[in-house]
DNA sequence: CGCAACATTGAACGGTATCAAGTATGGTGG
DNA sequence: CCACCATACTTGATACCGTTCAATGTTGCG
């Protein structure tokens, strides 16, 4: 009975964590529930403790259901740079199955949790579901788009359309998710970790998040993002927020 | 008589122009003739005309098969970032079928030879063939892991290594493609062409080659790269090749 | 309360950009 | 075959964006 009761919480617990994946994922109920079935349970993490090292075999795929985290490469000096940031209904490096190591680490910016999918599960569900194959291969390519948007604000833009290129994307990605639903959200980076997404120094990010407020963009205080012009800044980034819609939700 | 013979000419050119991309997807026979069969036969193209535009709605994969392609986006005042290059057996832009835009230009570098997958074709060969999905998925991945380095590139490191680093690289993949059998070899990009890709200015990028050179490390004039010294310049750059495996290949 | 992490500020330095010539190089038409 | 032109490469001078170093202020938390 007690053992009853406990997988049945389990697997609700497990159904909405994955959530926001599945609704992205885009499928018909019986895929959906052979993807759930594919999960190994919830697994909550602190802040403090990486989820995944560089150079590691990848084992699973970790979809995020709370919290923040960054995918980071560190150089042997120490330079940091993060390569992502995913938020909740996000894969943590999504990869087809086969044998993949990871050339990032994978640390919490908050605590959280996420659900993670054997491999080996994958593999099968993705060989007799071409919905779950086509799901997950988007997915990649969604993240894919972003890291391109990422690369042409670090090659070609300055510190000013950097941060205000990264505080639209941020806005839009954690409306998507449900973690920002007013223009004044909680948005749990330090300096010095924007920093390490844009290529800059911690010292020269906060004098231009200064220049941001005094031009009356955006105001950054304590965890507290607020959006004030909302216009201006997309402007200032050249940002366009095509590459975020993915193909099921446009059209 | 004259157009049996045309056409059985066209079907030869298409199976060697996919040549090193079906090498890459590692099919069964059977799959890699349905492959063949979706392809809409071999496009040359000139130097000078671009294959896809900026804002472009994708109806087609593009296989290279022989030149080298940049996808580049251009800022509204000019400014260019490379956001990735082909080499031959890459598919330029690999996503799943859906509707899809196009956020950068696909100009090539040199004249060369394309075969493209209409969509729709490609769309009912994923849905029917697990292992064509998977593959093509496997190659989003692959170009998702060049531009993950490239980011790190980007936004961590000075011109000195990121130049070293892009020189490996493309000594990596030329020769993994083929165009590069030698520690010498062609190469065709203008220093403003690699400048765009690395996010320096021209001047710059020209003054880090002399220095590159003064180093011994390598030799780039008039078209002809030559890696004079591999391991110092691998080092230089923090190069680790393994981004660059595929799975298939990896094992 | 006191410590640790984060944010802020100033001064000086340095890597890279920009501007402005000038020099190959290669292709083209006469 | 040469004059010409366009493109790419090279070089120097100068300016600026962003870094580094160093110090101080602030906040939250055990």
């Amino acid at each position: 009975m007690i053992i009853h009761d406990s997988s049945l919480r389990d697997e609700a617990a497990v159904i909405e964590g994955l959530r926001p994946f599945l609704d992205r994922m885009d499928l018909n109920a019986e895929d959906e529930k052979a993807l759930i079935r594919a999960a190994g349970g919830v697994r909550a993490f602190p802040k403090s403790e990486s989820l995944v090292k560089q150079g590691r075999a990848i084992q699973e795929l970790l979809v995020l259901s709370k919290g923040i985290v960054r995918s980071v490469r560190t150089l042997s000096d120490g330079r940091q740079q993060i390569v992502a940031l995913y938020v909740p209904g996000d894969v943590m490096g999504c990869v087809p199955p086969g044998e993949y190591v990871s050339w990032t680490d994978l640390t919490p910016l908050t605590s959280g949790s996420l659900v993670p999918l054997r491999i080996e599960r994958v593999a099968e569900l993705t060989r007799e579901l071409p919905a779950v194959m086509a799901g997950l291969w988007r997915e990649t390519t969604r993240q894919a788009a972003i890291q391109q948007e990422w690369m042409i604000c670090l090659g070609r833009q300055k510190a000013y359309e950097r941060l205000a290129h990264f505080l639209c994307e941020i806005n839009l990605r954690f409306t998507m998710a449900g973690l920002a639903t007013a223009p004044s959200f909680d948005f749990p980076m330090t300096q010095g970790e924007m920093a390490d997404a844009l290529g800059l120094s911690v010292v020269h990010v906060n004098r231009v998040l200064q220049i941001l407020r005094r031009d009356g963009l955006v105001v950054l205080d304590r965890g507290t993002l607020l959006i004030r012009d909302w216009h201006s800044l997309a402007r200032a980034a050249e940002f366009n927020s095509g590459y975020l819609r993915s193909v099921t939700s446009c059209s």
